[in-house]
RNA sequence: GGGCGCUUAGCUCAGCGGUAGAGCACUUCCUUGACAUGGAAGGGGUCAGAGGUUCGAUCCCUCUAGCGCCCA
């Protein structure tokens, strides 16, 4: 018996548990080891993190593809896991011990601080996993991973192995994007460019060998910054070459304030005439723009600033070089170990006083932010690993433009192709403990060639393991060395000071490891194979690779598609996925972006709570149109939640009505035209619904549902089938019945991707009576339905369904409640019969009295047209004469206008004459209709002038 | 500055070279035994603006205005 009420909190832990069981979502049941595969693997969540409204549309797609290739009978992986997220997490973990007064992590060391993350993911890594079944997603959840499991990191080693041997990872000295919060190198992706009020200092740079003057224009040159600190670290100064103003400088020098370094007057394009002053300064060590001019003119690199974003100067080398002493220095050196901001301070300040201070605009410029830690971003100069992002873009823009791998909507394409083809080196390197470690060990210079220097120059060896870094280092030094690994930095520092003071004569040499770890990215990069099993041959690999589609958001077409792309074809030499569906954002229902420092999250676990898993896939569903943002609302998920309740109680109805399914029942047989009009009603959904979801439309797919479910089973065949099924035994009571029952379970089924629980809970319910179920829903086949296309059921049903629906308008438009005769007028042999085989439908549905047929219409009638023909409400003296005068000529007028438009293209010579005779026909068959449609109304205009 | 996209009913959004659609909201009516989380009926749009292509444009093209996102 099914419940009179649907409770989703009761019934979804449970059937969740049984799939569970049944070991439903697992991939390779042998019975579908034939099977052509399906795979998809998940946009691997942080391990950390929690879930959200983003999290839940992109897994309500997935499970939306997943579940519908399952019930096409395909052997489906849907892959699960997290991701370690690097910087994230050890985030986290350090907030914890920060605020728990305990040791900070370098305190602590390496090992004891890595032990604590492990502990932190024990306690909090599973809760997304658990908010995942929540939502119903069908992941093979005994194939989890984890980006830092053994199987994984082994991968990512390899792959690291490999591309340095291939000369596709190397290490190298250039400025990166430096978080002086995080302490860490980040890549570009994780920058983000924040628009920020600040100002443009134009300070005077004196020329060389004149006398500053501030009053005199030709005794400096101005230039204008925006970070005015770094002008310590300044190098040159350049104009534009066609500058016609300050080209007569190129070649001369000037003396750089507070500093006293010389330095030159470069020409370069990269200074516009048009902006600022025309000439910029350039200090290489803290601009990416500074550094390529730099490079141009071999100038050389002067960091003036930390790791921690403080001034570096008073035992900063190359800052103080070829520097004549001054007092104006010595009070310059006096900032080190300030803050950058305020140090830019103090050094406008100093500017102003001593007349350097040419103006100070306002100004409003991009400065670059971390995306985790939100501190200004340094472009600092330091030793990273980087990914040869080019080299291996090539094969990966060739795989899209071949069509190898499609974009859904396919104008991401461009979007691909744009940072595609203008790549940067990928930096791979973080100043992080939590992650995959480098498998890089670093030795001295070879003695043998450089005997006991100091050692400027650190041989590297980057190899599988600890065992293969020795065995490499054992092949480059001298035979009879002695090598090992010093466990920690302190003990190899130790070692180097007495291998450097030249005590070390016996050659015992020890190896550091790379301290830092890779990118979080750089392990997802390999998730769709590193998943399956890759480095190892193993059966999913070779089954499951190429995956079929990814679903992802487009925020991560960068950091994410387009590495695995790179990566998958560099190693596997097969792209990564078929499709790739791009699915845009969740909105507030203001439209706005969701965030935690708006407020203004939903969280999806209280929407599911409130109103049910269900509910929510199918309103994210309803509203994944291609393309657009969903603007999400409590009404728009009650909306839904109601749809839940509808299906519910049709199927609580048609229970109730002895509707049971029957073993065998083949609906092709069915000889009640109301039932042949279901299954023809059926097989038009299941196409409509098959082909949305193939095409990855999945609001088209939930709206067709939808409609098929409410408006066309419940709104009309439960309907006009209660006749039948309150009424008498018989055969037809019986057919009823059974198909009743059977367009109930297809409907069980195409309802199921998207309503996982309530489909299910209601297919067990449903096993009560009649035969056994073979399988649980979820395995159970997609409608496959053909041949039951029919067109005279449909003309038939249709009719029916116009004239109820006509008659229930007058009635509705004219105030009428009591039960009245309907005349049918001139009627066909064919309505005449439709009529009567309908009588008590009609009678029921319209509230009609009983049915009778005239050659013409009786006097003080309402008229109505169905479908040509003249169906008449003898209602002379219950209604108003006017009332219905007025409503014909509405009618009249709009049959007018009809005939109208058409005649004016009929009328056109080259409408005829160009447009497909198809379309000639339609309007010249709408004429006809229209026409039709006027003599009608004309006839009962003229009846009523009688009746009055 | 470059790129992508949007502008359709009061709201949120589909759609599309051949007479404008849905959901919600609104109005009126309905405690008929699946469902008031419901049923029936109804009002409401020069499809942002201006040109162009076409027999025909909401749809294709160009421009303009406004809005959004991404990249520099």
């Amino acid at each position: 018996m099914i419940d009179k009420t649907y409770q989703s909190s009761e019934v979804e832990g449970r059937i969740y548990a049984a799939w569970e069981a049944a070991g439903a979502f697992r991939a390779g049941r042998p019975e579908r080891a034939k099977a052509a595969p399906y795979s998809i693997v998940i946009p691997p969540p942080n391990v950390t993190g929690s879930l959200h409204m983003g999290h839940a549309l992109n897994n309500t797609l997935q499970d939306i593809l997943v579940r519908f290739e399952r019930m096409r009978g395909k052997d489906v992986l849907w892959q699960p896991g997290t991701d370690h997220a690097g910087i994230a997490t050890q985030m986290v973990v350090e907030r914890q011990l920060m605020e728990r007064q305990q040791p900070g992590r370098r305190d602590m060391g390496r090992e004891k601080f890595l032990e604590r993350v492990w502990a932190w993911k024990a306690e909090s890594g599973g809760i997304i996993i658990n908010q995942l079944k929540r939502l119903g997603a069908s992941c093979d959840w005994s194939r989890e991973r984890f980006t830092m499991d053994e199987g994984l990191s082994k991968a990512v080693l390899k792959v690291f192995v490999e591309l340095y041997r291939d000369g596709l990872i190397y290490k190298d000295k250039r400025l990166v994007n430096w978080d002086p919060k995080l302490l860490t190198a980040i890549s570009d992706l994780e920058v983000q460019q924040v628009e920020v009020r600040g100002h443009l200092w134009h300070i005077r740079y004196p020329l060389e060998g004149v006398t500053f003057n501030a009053e005199d224009a030709l005794t400096f040159i101005v230039v204008a910054t925006t970070r005015p600190e770094t002008m310590l670290g300044d190098v040159a100064i350049a104009v534009h070459p066609e500058n016609d103003k300050l080209k007569h400088l190129i070649g001369k020098n000037v003396i750089l304030p507070l500093v006293g370094r010389r330095i030159p007057i470069v020409g370069d394009d990269y200074a516009d005439p048009e902006k600022g002053t025309g000439a910029v300064k350039i200090t290489p060590a803290h601009d990416f723009n500074d550094f390529d001019v730099g490079k141009r003119h071999d100038l050389p690199l002067i960091s003036v600033l930390n790791r921690e974003g403080k001034l570096r100067l008073k035992t900063n080398q190359t800052f103080l070089d070829g520097v004549p002493p001054s007092t104006a220095l010595d009070e310059t050196l006096t900032l080190d170990a300030v803050d950058r901001f305020a140090a830019r301070k103090k050094i406008v300040e100093r500017l102003e006083t001593e007349g350097f201070l040419d103006k100070i605009e306002p100004h409003i410029h991009m400065v670059p932010h971390g995306d985790r830690s939100n501190a200004v971003i340094e472009p600092f100069l330091t030793d990273q690993w980087y990914v040869d992002a080019k080299t291996l873009a090539q094969p990966a823009i060739a795989a899209v433009r071949e069509g190898k791998t499609n974009f859904v909507p396919k104008n991401w394409e461009k979007t691909y192709f744009d940072w595609m083809e203008n790549i940067q080196p990928w930096c791979i390197s973080r100043q992080l403990w939590w992650g995959h470690q480098i498998p890089a060990w670093y030795g001295p210079e070879n003695p043998s060639t450089y005997g006991t220097q100091l050692p400027f120059y650190e041989e590297r060896f980057v190899a599988l393991s600890e065992e293969e870094a020795i065995a490499q280092a054992k092949a480059l030094y001298p035979e009879g060395t002695e090598i090992s690994v010093a466990s920690n930095e302190e003990t190899y520092r130790a070692w180097q000071r007495s291998y450097v003071l030249g005590n070390n004569q016996k050659l015992s040499i020890k190896l550091r490891r790379d301290e830092d770890v890779l990118d979080t990215w750089f392990s997802s990069a390999l998730w769709p194979f590193s998943t399956l099993g890759w480095p190892e041959s193993t059966p999913e690999v070779n089954r499951f690779y190429p995956t079929s589609a990814l679903v992802t958001g487009f925020d991560i077409i960068f950091f994410w598609v387009a590495r695995m792309m790179m990566m998958g074809l560099h190693l596997m030499k097969e792209v990564p996925f078929k499709d790739v569906y791009i699915h845009r954002l969740v909105r507030d229902e203001k439209g706005a972006k969701m965030s935690k420092s708006k407020g203004n999250v939903v969280d999806p676990l209280g929407i599911i709570d409130e109103y049910g898993a269900d509910a929510l896939r199918f309103t994210l569903a309803r509203g994944a149109a291609q393309g657009n943002d969903i603007r999400l609302s409590p009404q728009l998920v009650e909306n839904n939640r109601n749809f839940a309740t509808k299906l519910w109680n049709a199927a609580r109805f048609v229970e109730f009505n002895g509707a049971a399914r029957v073993a065998g029942f083949d609906p092709k047989s069915a000889k009640e035209t109301l039932n042949r009009w279901i299954a023809h009603e059926t097989a038009k959904a299941s196409r409509e619904i098959t082909e949305a979801i193939e095409g990855y439309r999945f609001n088209d797919a939930a709206g067709a549902a939808y409609r098929f479910v409410w408006n066309v089973y419940c709104d009309w065949y439960v309907e006009l089938s209660k006749p039948v099924l309150t009424g008498p035994d018989g055969a037809a009571k019986d057919e009823t019945r059974a198909m009743a029952a059977w367009a109930l379970d297809e409907i069980l089924k195409l309802l199921h991707p998207f309503m996982p629980f309530i489909t299910e809970e209601l297919w067990d319910k449903t096993a009560e009576t009649g035969p056994k179920r073979e399988a649980l829903l979820a395995l159970s086949d997609w409608p496959a339905l053909e041949g039951l296309d029919d067109a005279k059921a449909e003309a038939e049903i249709g009719w029916v369904i116009d004239l109820i629906t006509a008659v229930r308008s007058v009635r509705s438009e004219m105030n009428i409640t009591a039960a009245i005769p309907l005349v049918l007028v001139a009627a066909s042999a064919e309505s005449k019969q439709r009529a009567e085989r309908w009588a008590d439908f009609v009678k029921r549905l319209a509230r009609v009295a009983d049915i009778s047929f005239a050659d013409a219409a009786p006097a003080g009638s309402v008229q109505l047209l169905i479908r040509g023909e003249v169906a008449t409400l003898p209602l002379k003296g219950v209604i108003d004469l006017d009332a219905e005068r007025a409503r014909l000529q509405k009618e009249m007028a709009k049959a007018d206008a009809d005939i109208k438009r058409v005649d004016a293209k009929l009328g056109n010579a080259n409408f005829m004459a160009n447009a497909p005779e198809e379309i000639v026909e339609q309007e010249q068959e709408r004429r006809e209709e229209a026409e039709n449609r006027r003599a009608k109304i004309i006839e009962a205009l003229e009846r009523l002038k009688g009746a009055a």
